[in-house]
DNA sequence: TTGTAGGCGTTATCAC
DNA sequence: GTGATAACGCCTACAA
């Protein structure tokens, strides 16, 4: 330990800049915040003062002084704790703090502890945050949807309802899904099962869609449907339900990664190749995509696009920007091994 | 849209509670932070006002005042993007989210940009942040251990150096790496190999280090040793490297989950099986673990734990309570079918 | 272009 | 026990 008995070192103040360039506090605040009103000359001793002071404004005041918390905030419903297991979370996360940290604005993050919602409540409508960031696909999102009419906010992913008014970025679900599974088709295969995700959420609805209208087109049946809830679990249950029902079947489309790599433990069970007897696809392009034998064949999903996307239109809002309601990111389809 | 043309509604200050209340805002500042002081039935129509009011502190006013942002920063080494991908960071955040989630602490995260390190540093320094969490076990870490001295700072793992006086939170690596490599012995296993982590963390040093105790206890070899770092794809080449030796081996004991997955893409791809031919044990018990087939049995590491003990260890720091200065968190074995 | 002065919402130090 | 009153560090009319 060097450190001395005085504490922490003090900071210091827009006011000690001042003292040193021998300037007003008024002239140096103008400086710092870039204000072109200002003779170079002093502008450039002010700088040194602050150089010479390692001066850092003082988040609080600044705050305080423009009625403005500079912070968004990223509520993590607590329902949905699975979100923190899910690689989707980690890169939307990514994507939203890179995005911010070349702004003024903060991330901070929230658990909403369903217990008691009003602390989550009245700490956002306190004016201690200037927007929110709601990134769990599940219906639980929703109770925050009534926020946004006094509070910017912007989803992940199309909200299940009240889309009408609502910001979000997205992918397009269920063109996805439709060339995923165009691409097992045109592969020659002729019975294209799919593992769904949830039907009352967004992703799980649009690229079930998707899938079906492919089939469809290609004159292909469309009862070979199971649904999961998004993990890995219920993705092999999902798949050991189609094989037992022993239709033929020698391609699946699974809704997401994890249910695919869930696939795979009920279809390498039972002495299945992939993807010589059955040929798998997913989505999204998560780690799971690449840590299965044989590597799968996937929906990129832009995640870490999608949080900087989310975080930038946040951003617009809040400074009166105008922005795009929706935005749609591009997908593309990676092929690895498993078709 | 609901909302009236006058704006999001004014938010309440302590002013007006107490102009409600017919008290004075020191009052009202009382019974807000729970003083002893006040007079029951006066605080009770305090607190009546507050609920009419819907008042909620403003932070920045707060923070102003008592010289403490009530901030806690989360850093995350740009160079270390990696860690976004890695479940264990997802995890260690949600522990420090949930424990925050009930104190007055708000958890704010940087990436800190090589690039311009002087900003994350003087943001730090600059007063709007109480104290710090370092998460990533790189060892790029250890350029914020000088910040140790002027702010307090937790770190997730034994850092490489300095360890003498920084506070942190881990499992014993080595004991753990011990226990995992001797359930291998004691199932007969004669030929136990190890996929090593970087030899410049701790974490890949002390499993090493574990396993190596094993193997010589059972006098056995010693040179079955490759390293990796920490990735799925560098667990493969080790894995394949071991193999290419040509010398007997029937058993691995991977550093992390992520290689024993890689370990396991090379191992099937030379129809080998496990566990048969070659028993796999892992270290994390994250995701990857039971995304394989055959499901791996690895070192249980309580990461969510871990995350909330460093948050909790941060914030007495902060209220100067006395804490202890290292942390270490109890790991069990989870036996699967990969042994 | 620059400085003066008042205010942002709370807490803390005093008297009462 | 309670209430004035002065900070806290910064921004912003407004005046010069």
């Amino acid at each position: 330990m060097t450190q001395d008995a005085s504490g922490p070192r003090p900071v210091a103040t827009l006011e000690m800049v001042a003292a040193l360039a021998g300037v007003s506090r008024a002239t140096v605040s103008r400086v710092v915040n870039g204000l072109p009103s200002v003779d170079p000359k002093l502008a450039q001793s002010v700088k040194k003062a602050i150089l010479a002071l390692d001066y850092t404004p003082n988040r609080a005041a600044r705050s305080l002084a423009k009625r403005r918390a500079n912070t968004v905030t990223l509520i993590v419903p607590e329902s949905t704790s699975k979100v923190f297991a899910d690689p989707f979370f980690a890169s939307v996360v990514e994507g939203i703090a890179r995005y911010l940290t070349d702004t003024d604005y903060t991330l901070n993050m929230v658990i909403s502890s369903e217990s008691k919602p009003e602390k989550t409540r009245s700490f956002l409508l306190g004016g201690n945050v200037d927007g929110v960031l709601v990134v769990s696909h599940h219906s639980g999102d929703h109770s925050w949807t009534h926020l946004s009419g006094s509070l910017p906010m912007v989803f992940a992913g199309r909200p299940l309802v009240g889309g009408k008014e609502s910001y979000y970025v997205e992918v397009d679900n269920e063109q996805a899904a439709y060339n995923a599974t165009r691409q097992l088709i045109d592969s020659g295969r002729k019975h294209v099962a799919t593992i769904a995700g949830p039907q009352d959420m967004p992703p799980g609805i649009d690229r079930l869609a998707g899938w079906r209208t492919a089939v469809q087109e290609a004159g292909l049946g469309e009862a070979l449907v199971e649904t999961g809830d998004f993990t890995q679990v219920s993705g092999t249950r999902a798949m050991q339900s189609l094989l037992d029902r022993g239709d033929p079947l020698d391609a699946v489309f699974a809704g997401n990664d994890q249910m695919a790599a869930g696939a795979y433990t009920a279809i390498q069970g039972r002495g299945l190749r992939i993807p010589e007897d059955i040929a798998v696809v997913g989505f999204d392009d998560d780690s799971f995509a690449t840590s299965v034998t044989p590597a799968l064949t996937t929906v990129h999903h832009p995640i870490i696009e999608l949080g900087g996307k989310m975080a930038e239109t946040l951003v617009n809002l809040i400074e009166g920007i105008p922005t795009d309601r929706v935005t749609v990111l591009p997908t593309s389809l990676v092929i690895r091994d498993s078709v």
